[in-house]
DNA sequence: TATGAATGAGTCTTCATTCAT
DNA sequence: GATGAATGAAGACTCATTCAT
């Protein structure tokens, strides 16, 4: 497991980023090249990313049109350069504040983990769900991420170091680790996933994610 | 609850079918209609519900352009009709087979109940994340199935019934039923999700599957 | 001046349903024609001729989409006997109660037929600006009525002999009977189809309608 | 009562030429906006304005179809261009040449306004009606023109002025001047109306005017 | 002969991409 | 390099007309 979970959006976000995005077209400066990212992240937070159109991002960011060509090989290339940067926004806040491994109650820590994975999914889902309606922006984007396994296996990663760690410490049962993560994580995807489709109070979701989590630490042998 | 948890959508199926879709346009022969839904079917196994063109549709039907609206008013009323009838046969696939309560090993039963869930999950996830695209046609969909909830609440029910009637039996320990399916169809709804962005062997699938049954048999207390 | 300025009207319409019409396609019984035509007269008191689609004239008379084409060489066809039917009524309904010469004061007879008029230029303009959008329509419906005059002249006959008779009788002096018809009957259309864009109460027109004829009364030297 | 019956007009013009229009869509070089305009207005006095497709004006633009979208909303918003630029250039034909108040022979300017009036009512009757098909357009026209009349009240303010100047001078008689200007011009709308449907010479349609004028002339009392 | 379903040309509109300036 | 206007393919939908039954 390398040391920094997020690393593999580091090297895509600097692949994208770097020459070889850059390459794509004529080079150009790079200030511009930001404000088309940072104008399609914003307009990604609002909408679908179907719903975007060339002109809507050009003018997002004060630019004319046809600029958009100087710096990427077509649309797709910007939008995904756009959806990496705000995947890598997403993780890093999921990241803040998680508990560390030997402080706290166990019990609480899993549960605001299991909170922490729920919101991920939350703020994600929509992109995500958006994203498969365009399959070769998908593929794009998976492919740019380098390997086939993502966000997911990121946030899978997160939670696992944390139970090993427990584990390591003695305050976890040795159970199966990678079982105990994709019981959580799913059931945390799930939770979004329907809350997409349900209206669902915050309290509600609260509910929800507390007796899941109950139930899996008795599952996991306390 | 319904004695079939499926009667919703049998009746929305009659309904989308029966003189409502009929009197949509003009009527006209049921074997037009039908040809024209299966062709959309069709497709939709293939692809995205929003890569759907009208004229795709009448070419892979074999018929020109325009007979569309002579057998619904609208694109989508034709798209709702091949959505519903998709669903009904990826969910009448999914209750056969069903192990019944009572019957053999508990533990087998319910690892059963879960691959048979994350097949349907992995057949309906596509379609159901495509459709979270389309609001217009999503909300048309739901409301001919009538009901926010249709597909989840579905599958709910019928592990909710075998998880009751094995508790009756004494063959469950009396847990909070709700909570064991929300985990157990979670899990298999996020393994099915991430199967659409991860390649996974069936086998990996498999062994996934029955790591969470077992640990969630042991989360709820045999 | 034929004795019943109806005459050309009359021709028109027992050519439009005559042999002629009926051979413009196979024949058939004149029950179906009717039908179609009263239907389609009926829609033509209700909407614009362009917006009358051939299967609404169908549905509306009870019958199948086809059979327009047993009966009429096309759409047009049925539209012109339907518009020469609608105008026959119009123009009869125009010539009922008219005051006979010789009969009553002449200064109020004047005034019923200018409100006569006025009311005929309101019935029928909307459906002759309804034609003036579809050239083609407008002269079948025109030539169909084989002269180049038609409705305004018919009108414009009414009142002539009106006049005429009244100036044999010593009521009304011996002046230019043209222009008086031109001026009275073209005043009566211009109140009509300016009420097409303005609106204008029932009062106002009589107050507009009494002030004209009584100028064209001095202006005429009694 | 504006100095310039035409200020409405005017501004109306200036409005959707000016900003407004721009923003509708991109802005753009004003050049093929023109282009565009004048396409359009030049099919305008060829065919019904229901007759123009947008391929038609890109073609006889020389330009490409989707252009129209570069500079307008929608067709309608170009219609409305066109129909405000070609209202305009027929209402200031008509101001041309009209006798001044105090000069010459009353009779004779009167025939030479009654005259005007014709010729307005001709160029303008067949768009007027054309527009009267389409609701939407006229009202968006009306709307850009600002009030509920326009063509009309512009030419009868203006031939109202006149008549009242030359009471004033003393060189026609008091009579009630909304009553004379609605019968002149209500008379040449009426002449101009059925000239769209019978054929008249030039010379018919002067002498029926002179008769008209001269018949309300005496209906005025002078 | 009546039916009514199939046809397909034609309508408006959108938007990624190109390219002359 | 930047601009932003022109392009034109593509999409959903309408409806007069045809023709097999």
């Amino acid at each position: 497991m390398s040391p920094n979970p997020l690393d593999h959006i580091a090297a895509a976000h600097k692949r994208a980023f770097g020459p070889r995005g850059a390459a794509a077209a004529s080079g150009g400066s790079p200030v511009i090249r930001e404000q088309l990212i940072d104008a399609a992240e914003r307009l990604l937070a609002e909408r679908q990313v179907s719903a975007l159109t060339t002109r809507d991002i050009a003018r997002a960011a004060g630019l004319s049109d046809g600029v958009l060509y100087n710096y990427f090989a077509n649309k797709n290339d910007l939008l995904v350069a756009a959806l990496l940067r705000r995947f890598e926004g997403q993780l890093t806040t999921f990241e803040a504040n998680l508990p560390k491994p030997g402080e706290g109650a166990v019990g609480a820590n899993l549960a605001e983990y299991a909170e922490a994975c729920f919101l991920l999914a939350t703020a994600v889902m929509p992109t995500v769900v958006g994203l498969m309606s365009e399959p070769d922006l998908m593929h794009r984007f998976f492919d740019e991420i380098h390997g086939d396994e993502y966000g997911m296996p990121r946030t899978f990663d997160r939670v696992a170091s944390y139970l090993q760690a427990e584990q390591g410490l003695g305050r976890l049962a040795p159970f199966h680790v990678q079982t105990a993560v994709t019981t959580l994580v799913g059931s945390m995807m799930a939770l979004a996933l329907s809350g997409m489709v349900t209206t669902r109070s915050e309290e509600e979701s609260g509910v929800q994610i507390r007796l899941i989590v109950a139930t899996l630490l008795r599952g996991l042998g306390v």
